[in-house]
DNA sequence: GCCTAAGTTCAATTTTAAATGAAAACTCAA
DNA sequence: TTGAGTTTTCATTTAAAATTGAACTTAGGC
């Protein structure tokens, strides 16, 4: 038998929502995503799909699209309890972890992309010859991101590597 | 007189841009703030207001806000040249220190905003009793508001204090 | 191996954020 | 002091992002 009736968010829970909301928005995370991990992080047991779309009062889809997210990034685990096939979401016991692979795959990518296109930069602005001031702004930039580049993988060494 | 033709971007121009739109998503910077940061960083010279909406081609308010944007978070400063009456832009000297500016303000406020939250979060979970996994949680996540805040304020020191 | 509960997908919609531009405000050269 | 040359403001428009929900797929209990 399905529940149909969820309780609202508490005032505690509310305030943690709003917490999670801010630091996401900082991230560049979506609200709703905030919010499921804001339900679960303050939940002493793991939650049911159900549950997360009733107590937060959104749509399947974003529970389903939220958690995929969260799990993307390593700040969820899901794990099933036998004789039932609804998952049950908790989340991740680390949150250090769970932000280092935000960050990892929020940040990373664009650093690295970024990398040929700045050497190519520099070397057509010498060749084409810029002026001094310009080609040595350019160049900085090329150092920032490579250090950039350098502290984060030094940080945020891929999972199990 | 007033221009009224400018120069579109160049190749290179366009490159650059594209770099600073990507760095700019991940700090939550728009994208015409970018632009207009991407053309300064790249003129030998400081450019008047009109020269830099006439080359991107966005609205005088657009700009405006970009630069009040720019100039606000220590990116960017106006030189006055005697006999006119138009400002001059250029991009800050250092980098680092924009970057930092940039941070200061978009992060910083956020993390101290939440630290007398977090705090009741903990008082109140103990009051009533919350599971211990719950607590424990919160205190972890007041723990690291903390650290967060003082390592920020550490490398982001308050200009001129 | 069915069959349905459980979860996913994605086009359509709603919501939010950004850009515009006309009008107002400011500023300083004359 | 004045007023044309600048820049700012902000209501409106436009564009981008997030959310919805109905149709679809999948998994596993029976």
């Amino acid at each position: 038998m399905k529940k149909t009736h969820f309780a609202p968010l508490s005032a505690q829970e509310k305030e943690l929502t709003k917490f999670f909301v801010k630091m996401a928005a900082i991230l560049g995370v979506q609200r709703s995503v905030a919010e499921i991990y804001a339900l679960l992080y303050s939940s002493p047991e793991a939650l049911e799909f159900d549950v997360i779309q009733g107590r937060l009062g959104i749509s399947k889809g974003s529970v389903s699209q939220g958690l995929r997210f969260l799990k993307g990034n390593g700040m969820v685990e899901s794990i099933k309890v036998a004789g039932s096939r609804r998952e049950r979401w908790q989340p991740s016991p680390s949150l250090a972890a769970s932000l280092v692979g935000l960050l990892r795959n929020q940040v990373l990518p664009s650093l690295e992309e970024s990398k040929p296109l700045l050497q190519k930069l520099v070397k057509e602005a010498s060749d084409q010859n810029f002026s001094v001031e310009v080609i040595d702004r350019l160049t900085r930039l090329q150092r920032w991101n490579s250090r950039a580049l350098e502290l984060s993988t030094f940080l945020l060494p891929p999972p199990e590597a």
